[in-house]
DNA sequence: CGTTCTTTTGACCGATTGGTCAAATTCAAT
DNA sequence: ATTGAATTTGACCAATCGGTCAAAAGAACG
């Protein structure tokens, strides 16, 4: 079990109210949101128990539930964690910039979270695939925030002629779900592929793909 | 609840050993695996519970498990309707015809599906998010092969000349993965669009795109 | 060393899980 | 109307669920 880079750090070092935690803490706490992250990205929030996550972390139970307060918070701080996270690349996207350029970086820093962080993937489409429970007041505030902000700059790079014309929210859409379907289902991709390591000839791929699809004239 | 038009019919009006089923038995497994699909669907296998779908179909949990040995057996008669009605489609797909035309009508089928059937598209997405325990077999075997072939047909077109180069299996992923997102992430889709039949633009986009990647020249 | 605070755990709780069964009810065909 | 089969259900079961608690074990510090 790889600990280095996780998304999800459970490691703030002070708590809520201010109390700083101890080295135990933040390892323990880090062991659980990982095992957790495991387990709910397998079997949704609903699916997942206690007692498969207190085994994966090598945990007791009510161990468990003295660094959090029920599965209920590990999953909302799993949550939360990722997405910031999530959201990052497309904050980073420069409308100054090259839009192709600017286009095709996001698309790859997708892909690469993909890559890197299929957990956490797959812990997004569990909630989503459930109705966003957790979640649905955030997508519809911050999250259609953002994504009409970046729509609005695209729109401007169109209507600049520097990008072919392309409906700017399905075309965010359409880069969600290519980068996102390798991790979420990257147990078809290589059944299909029959080899493990698909995201080499993705990138290639979808940078071909959204090049023929935005490169104006 | 509509019952008309389901992908998944617990209406063989034989059982697997022959005997015939009667009018009641034919109406009443229909009634459960419909309330299991809508339950499957959101929470997955191990989430659902059989007094959600005792509940969901208005039968009594005993009386489930009078049509159907177990949990298990109607999740995998759901999964097994679901996979023939799924891949129908790809084998469709018409080596003589014309080589965009026929993507571009299996790419508008593909999300005539995942409109109509969302359901359908999610109880998958479930399916292969928990790493596909059930058919992964059939992925390996079935869904490989049939892949297989058809990237060689698209191979062929693209070598002709009448498709522009693409690595076809990649296309083939694009085409699910991007089809696929407006059902199982339909919550996000609209909290995002803030409006609720994303489809008629989503087909609009969609040609668009593949015209875009694969007219040759 | 002893003391205090943190961490861990075994035993346990009521609720829910998938599933069983015998008895009751409804249906279909005479 | 009677009968025999098909259908439905209330009561029940062992196992597992998320969570509690008091007591034990481990650190930290003077």
């Amino acid at each position: 079990m790889t600990e280095t880079s996780a998304i999800a750090q459970g490691a703030a070092r002070r708590t809520a109210n201010g109390k700083s935690r101890t080295r135990i803490q933040l390892r323990n706490r880090e062991r659980i949101l990982q095992a957790a992250l495991q387990v709910f990205s397998q079997y949704g929030f609903r699916g997942a128990t206690l007692d498969q996550i207190a085994g994966e972390s090598g945990l007791s139970k009510p161990n468990l539930l003295y660094y959090f307060p029920s599965k209920e918070a590990m999953h909302q701080d799993l949550l939360q964690a990722l997405l910031t996270a999530w959201l990052d690349p497309l904050r980073a996207l420069d409308a100054s910039g090259d839009p192709l350029e600017e286009i095709l970086a996001y698309v790859k820093r997708k892909l690469e979270l993909a890559r890197d962080y299929p957990r956490e993937s797959r812990l997004f489409a569990n909630e989503i695939l459930q109705g966003a429970p957790r979640i649905l007041p955030i997508l519809e505030t911050d999250l259609r925030a953002l994504v009409d902000e970046t729509a609005e700059t695209i729109r401007g790079w169109c209507a600049a002629g520097r990008l072919a014309p392309v409906d700017p929210v399905h075309l965010i859409f359409s880069i969600w779900a290519l980068t996102q379907h390798y991790a979420d289902f990257q147990v078809q991709v290589t059944a299909v592929l029959g080899q493990d390591n698909p995201f080499e000839a993705a990138e290639a791929h979808l940078e071909t793909l959204f090049r023929r699809l935005l490169t104006p004239g």
